[in-house]
DNA sequence: TTTAGCTGTAATGTCAACGGTTACATAAAA
DNA sequence: TTTTATGTAACCGTTGACATTACAGCTAAA
């Protein structure tokens, strides 16, 4: 069980954007060279980042563009605009029996726990912003 | 993309084992009505659980009883016994275009904060023991 | 205003994992 | 030896991921 690899896409596909896009008219067939994927991959996941106001795509004459700053844009953001994760990241047996101690209580023991671990990784990716990996790329 | 309910299950299974073994015999058939899934599927839990060193089960004559204190169990440990997450939790393209100064360097970017979430997570769940469920159990 | 180039998206196919279930061999205790 | 449970293999249906083809629609430039 893994997070959907549309999420490290994404974020390759803003590097490209936000390091290469002076140089480059970013078109999905150009990231897609570089990420190494079809380019249909790379215009639905453009899709998902002009929809979160992260980037601007031009129809017709084509190209990306950034639509924010690179410091104000965070790991946790690109994970949201793609969708990895749909509300909980823990899937929970449906209908414990209520007849049972146990399971009448399971969730009031346990769904806090499971908030806070999601929490907790969401909160690292909210502490790490695109110019964090521009700067370290060096371009 | 949902961390499989095996875990919610395992931890459900367990807390029925340390808190109702005293009282009744935990068979399979018994913990499956409290969770309300298959007998085999907790078959399959209390497998994985057995292999990790948590319970001992007793085939033939049926039931299964604590191995370990409930202190000394955290919900990592369980979630590692049933196997949530193979090795990383997040999913990364493949082959990224090394032609490309972003496909070059997405790895040497982007490993270190994926790892970051992914032990916060990790340590969150460390934090938790199944005593500290039991006792929110009250029962 | 036509056309070349690109985006947007629907449709289809493959594959893997999950979860449910049946079936049955095996083990242990009465 | 009969009863009761575990341990597993086998199979199925569903879902989501990812790849790919196809084509309609848009836009800028010729």
């Amino acid at each position: 069980m893994k997070i959907t690899s549309r999420f490290t896409i994404a974020v390759h596909t803003l590097l490209a954007i936000y390091v290469l896009g002076n140089k480059y008219k970013m078109t999905s067939d150009f990231i897609a060279s570089s990420v190494n994927v079809n380019p249909v991959v790379i215009r639905r996941t453009l899709s998902s980042l002009k929809a979160a106001g992260i980037i601007d795509v031009k129809a017709g004459s084509g190209g990306a563009l950034p639509a924010k700053d690179a410091e104000d844009i965070t790991l946790y953001d690109i994970y949201t605009a793609v969708d990895c994760v749909d509300g909980d990241l823990f899937n929970f047996h449906e209908n414990p029996n209520p007849e049972c101690p146990v399971g009448k209580n399971i969730h009031a023991v346990l769904d806090s726990h499971l908030s806070d671990a999601q929490a907790a990784l969401e909160n690292e990716l909210k502490s790490v912003t695109l110019a964090d990996l521009t700067e370290q790329l060096n371009i």
